[in-house]
DNA sequence: GCAATCTGATCGAGCGCTCGGTCAAAAAAG
DNA sequence: CTTTTTTGACCGAGCGCTCGATCAGATTGC
């Protein structure tokens, strides 16, 4: 699951080293959320987790490693708050729209570091690319995986699977749009506001769907 | 609108400066899709528009002019299109579904446009970056307005200002997801899915209205 | 012949990363 | 228990290089 061992370290102490890969993560992902990936220097890194420039690389092997633990960091996040919802959650309708408001408010909590995550995207080699998108398709699965259950319990009318598919992507772009567009949506509307909106936005797919 | 005019140059004949600075732009949206731009020297783009690195410094003072005047075309071009959509677009609901229709087909034809305008919004000196971000209201603004036209027409049911206006925003938001994950949606769906999907999607909005 | 334009060698700040070295503490030897 | 040896986390000056930007001189066109 977490991908922080595929990261080379001169370290040996395999605890020590999840705890200053730690450090480094909450330093950076502060760093990065201000200035950007680019604008942010290895020493500043080094600086505000607390150690030498030279121990940070005893640590990772470049600053794009930083990046890679930052993002796995981000995802891992998320991934265990939509996964938390999952064990809480109920069936059928009232599942997809406490998902939808709980996925919603992660997003509201994280704008940072989703905008974060969608601008840093690009610099990462590409198999760690690769990663990321392959976590983002998973968190979308979720989505997906709901509407299957909720129409197989009846509880919901049945999607086929593509249009279900396009379904949870929409509820995760428009969960990650909150984050984007949040210099001009809080300007006019509170997070219920478009919980409200966008869980009907939801549903009202499917009342058209049984004609 | 043009905002080349603001930018400085050591370059007399003003049909120069425009003509060049054309060359400029076509070749660093080309480099910059492909590489980004931090990856793309400045030694790239005289080369590829076919100067000397010091011809390009008398017609910018900074590399990041060079992006200005890229986003600024890429905004002109967008704008065009959408203007072009309203003075062909019918009334009612209409109007509604070929407006969605030509914006998704914008987005798709200019994908990667779209994505690089994402991508480097963040390296914009703040008062560019604003601009940027007013556009991109404006081009929702106009979604905001058919909605309201076909309202006042009677063709589809009044929806009111926040909610008409949230709704504009979630067909540039999808529009723009079309952009983000094609690397996911192509491999399963063609653009034309995709709009009749979403153009459901918004319309379903309606049905549950009146209730 | 004089402006206007173009050229590319040259500069130098800034950055990622390295590597020889230090030192405290653990392990081994006596 | 004391002394010696080994270990490995930590350090930071500095190397190598990139890349944006400059400018003195060459070239062009009117």
């Amino acid at each position: 699951m977490n991908q922080t061992a595929d990261i080379p370290t001169q370290i040996k102490d395999p605890n020590l080293v999840l705890q200053r890969r730690r450090q480094i993560v909450d330093a950076s992902v502060k760093l990065f959320v201000e200035n950007g990936f680019h604008k942010t220097t290895t020493r500043q890194i080094a600086r505000a987790t607390g150690f030498s420039i030279g121990s940070l690389y005893e640590y990772v092997a470049s600053k794009e490693d930083v990046l890679y633990l930052v993002c796995d960091a981000i995802h891992a996040e998320v991934e265990a708050s939509v996964a938390k919802i999952l064990s809480d959650a109920s069936q059928g309708r009232e599942a997809l729209s406490e998902v939808i408001r709980e996925y919603l408010m992660i997003c509201h909590r994280m704008s940072d570091h989703i905008l974060l995550m969608y601008q840093v995207t690009q610099f990462l080699p590409p198999q760690w690319k690769k990663k990321v998108l392959e976590n983002e398709i998973r968190i979308t699965g979720i989505f997906r995986d709901v509407l299957r259950h909720a129409a197989a319990s009846g509880d919901l009318p049945m999607l086929d699977e593509k249009t279900a598919e396009l379904v949870a992507h929409n509820i995760s772009v428009l969960g990650q749009a909150w984050a984007f567009r949040r210099w001009f949506y809080t300007r006019n509307y509170s997070i219920e506001d478009y919980i409200a909106f966008q869980t009907k936005t939801i549903f009202s797919i499917f009342n058209g769907q049984s004609e």
